[in-house]
DNA sequence: AATCACTTGCTTGTTAACAGCAAGTAAAAT
DNA sequence: ATTTTACTTGCTGTTAACAAGCAAGTGATT
């Protein structure tokens, strides 16, 4: 399929293959879920053979965590992009208009993820400590941001960054989640504009 | 296996076998997850054969979509139990303190229903509109009580009721996920704690 | 620079497990 | 007794996973 190219080393067969794999899978994820994609249409749509996605990934488990792994790593540096060397409030308020921005530019790999971490709830998914360490990450980010903020006196000494964190990465779960569920119901920027005033009314310093 | 009964009418019958069926299917739904789990193993850990849950339900998916109403149906009445007819911010904060409770009293309807409830995010879920109609009527709920709370003059009238609504259901669907995930990084009772002196804070009419 | 030993990327053959269906049996209703 | 309903068993196509094989790339020796 890709032997137009006169010669690869290998690295480069397998970077090859391991992309069109990755991009094969999330589409069909996209399409059918997890559980009706089947190694052989990955392979198929890749234009490789049946049996590539076990014997790269190991397992069909195996694939979606690499796949999750691989979206991930793009979300967050695109996160990091959005929110740059931002802390406090500002941080919390940037990262709310980068998610909305990531969902309306790349909403195949949003959903896609959220396919995933949804995925991850079940006890036999293999990618769930992915899911739950990126979680993680993404509350201690926060509290970090609120403790910065504190430091430079935008944000009220009196809240406990922990806790702002976790409030705030569950109500973004949660949103992301809904919105995806049924996009109509849910208004993703109204939605956004009213947790912004609540951030600013909520923590701003005295 | 259940014939030690000596007669029993056929509406007995398939109630007994009905009950026993989800009973297996949760059970097993925590063990190992949806899609690991077979329509073999339920059938024969509810103690029939490995065709009766195909039989009944007319596939996985549907049994599945069922074992998702039932344990939702039970989840609502709990609810309605304790909140009651509290309005307003009481009976936002009842339904938190019922959350909890629920999780703590019923820790595997509460796993269980967060494992369905996740997994009806992938294309292929075919209880992806039960899971959607119970979350827009329970936004539906909140944004009724928040409407009855101004009417009280508990809450303040310049607050938007399907705004507040989306944020509070947003929070506790991502609150939920989150602590089921990874119960030691989030606690539950100080995050209903905030939560609830956020809402009071937010919404006392002035 | 040409050959050869070896490794790595990928494919194909195979198998056990699975969901779903159809045809059958047993139990209750009429 | 006959019909209807609850449930089981036999069967088939599909699937994930594994193993054996093939082909392309790599690196050492001469």
């Amino acid at each position: 399929m890709q032997q137009n190219n006169a010669s690869l080393t290998q690295a480069e067969r397998t970077a090859l293959s391991d992309k069109a794999m990755l991009e094969a899978a999330m589409a069909l994820v996209l399409e059918h879920g997890p559980d009706k994609t089947t190694l052989a249409m990955i392979g198929d749509k890749a234009g490789y053979s049946r049996g590539l996605a076990t014997y790269r990934f190991g397992s069909k488990g195996g694939l979606y965590d690499a796949l999750c792994k691989s979206i991930s790593r793009h979300w967050l540096e695109y996160l990091k992009q959005g929110v740059g060397d931002k802390v406090g409030i500002d941080a919390m308020c940037a990262a709310l208009d980068t998610i909305y921005k990531f969902e309306q530019e790349l909403p195949d790999e949003a959903r896609a993820l959220q396919i995933l971490y949804s995925g991850a709830a079940s006890p036999s998914a293999e990618y769930q400590q992915t899911a739950v360490g990126i979680r993680r990450r993404q509350k201690s980010d926060v509290a970090e941001w609120v403790r910065r903020g504190q430091d430079a006196g935008q944000v009220r000494d009196d809240v406990i960054a922990d806790e702002v964190a976790a409030q705030y990465v569950a109500y973004i779960s949660g949103m992301t989640y809904l919105w995806m569920m049924s996009p109509d119901s849910f208004d993703f920027s109204v939605a956004n504009e009213v947790m912004k005033r609540h951030l600013r009314d909520s923590l701003t310093a005295v």
